[in-house]
DNA sequence: CGGCATCCGTGACGATACTG
DNA sequence: CAGTATCGTCACGGATGCCG
């Protein structure tokens, strides 16, 4: 009598059930739509509603029951915002910050895959936002670098990235250290890894913007490890 | 009108309709099952028989299922042995093999749940490649070792693995250059980052055999990065 | 309006049985 | 050995309703 499950109401979901690291993963973000919530929470607390806006296709139901795993997992808390906004905000917690490089290994495997936009297929500007920390990875400056895309702006930080830092966000940057004037050819190359930034910017296919050092670094000053 | 299929008979699986790296990735990758799949294939080519016995748990139809499915998106060919064994087997493309990052991504960070092992759950040796594969990610000397559990034994290449070869594979490996023998305990110890092979050498919990340079390195002759 | 809960149709999943 | 067939169950996707 194999999965007897026992009359406790939160009615743990399915399991692997295998003494393995891989599988302990995915039984706690291996379902749909998991890991791309995680995908936009990476990117700074949100609220449900615009959780469902950037997440086209995911039913509000299932997008409840993923936030709520995800809190009971540990992976994301549920925030009350003061008075003034009579609203919350789920937001990671350190163990689902954990798991940009699964993201960031994600994205680079697929980034090939991103050859054709299909006419069905939404976009989000800070969706570019894991392959490009992918080919910045090697750079040395510390900083936040503000990303302009036809899609429209986010902003991400290079560099060792602190523990309690988010790795990047929606929007333009508050102070930025450079500022970033891609086209989605660009940004798609980078992120496969057939150019360097520095490559583009001499090309002329990208243009960096802001005078220090990490502005320096991005336009092939120093050049990028590997 | 969302979603309307035109008639083609493939079916195609149900799509994130998303323009983003790790969304494209987990079109490919995102069914259950199958990062677990791609787990057996990269300790090498199986037959079909095998898999099913070290994925407890799958059902038939959903095994063959998901190895079609690979086989359409590219990540593994079906591959007929010669008449001697009247069989086949299934094996990665260069492509699948790309996923090896992912799944080392995803073991680092499973591997903290891997505290206690519950009764249903099943083990295999090679289970702990992934783990103990980024536990020795700084190694300098390349080579085959061949690692001894409890569980059973599996091999690993260490240092840069090239692009046609295996990182890991089931049983003892031919010609190891060094033979490391750990009880589960180290291992989980290792998979977790809370200690280095040296420091467990050091305590006596692992043995390193062998005499070559890699088995030098291995016992924290040279001590590995960070 | 934000944050779900409910209902329903479809399809994926899991277990077993069966076949070339 | 290597799957296919069948079937019950559950998860998913879409729409709508409720409630603070």
């Amino acid at each position: 009598m194999p999965r007897q499950q026992q009359p406790a109401r939160p009615a743990r979901r399915r399991s692997y059930d295998q003494f393995c690291a891989t599988a302990r993963a995915l039984d706690s973000v291996g379902d749909r739509w998991t890991l791309l919530i995680v995908r936009e929470l990476l990117a700074g607390p949100r609220r449900y509603t615009d959780l469902l806006a950037d997440l086209p296709g995911v039913s509000t139901d299932v997008l409840a029951s993923r936030l709520k795993d995800m809190e009971q997992g540990g992976l994301a808390v549920r925030r009350r915002l003061p008075p003034p906004a009579a609203a919350s905000v789920y937001e990671l917690t350190e163990h689902g910050r954990g798991l940009l490089p699964v993201l960031t290994a994600l994205a680079g495997w697929g980034a090939p895959a991103l050859d054709e936009r299909r006419p069905t297929d939404a976009v989000r500007a800070h969706w570019f936002a894991l392959p490009l920390l992918r080919a910045l990875d090697g750079l040395t400056h510390a900083g936040v670098v503000e990303v302009r895309l036809a899609e429209g702006e986010f902003h991400m930080r290079t560099g060792v990235v602190a523990a309690g830092a988010e790795a990047y966000g929606y929007g333009p940057a508050d102070r930025p250290d450079a500022c970033l004037v891609l086209g989605t050819d660009v940004a798609l190359a980078l992120g496969r890894g057939e150019c360097t930034l520095a490559e583009a910017v001499g090309d002329g296919r990208a243009e960096v913007l802001g005078e220090g050092p990490l502005a320096v670094e991005l336009r092939g000053g120093q050049q990028p490890r590997h």
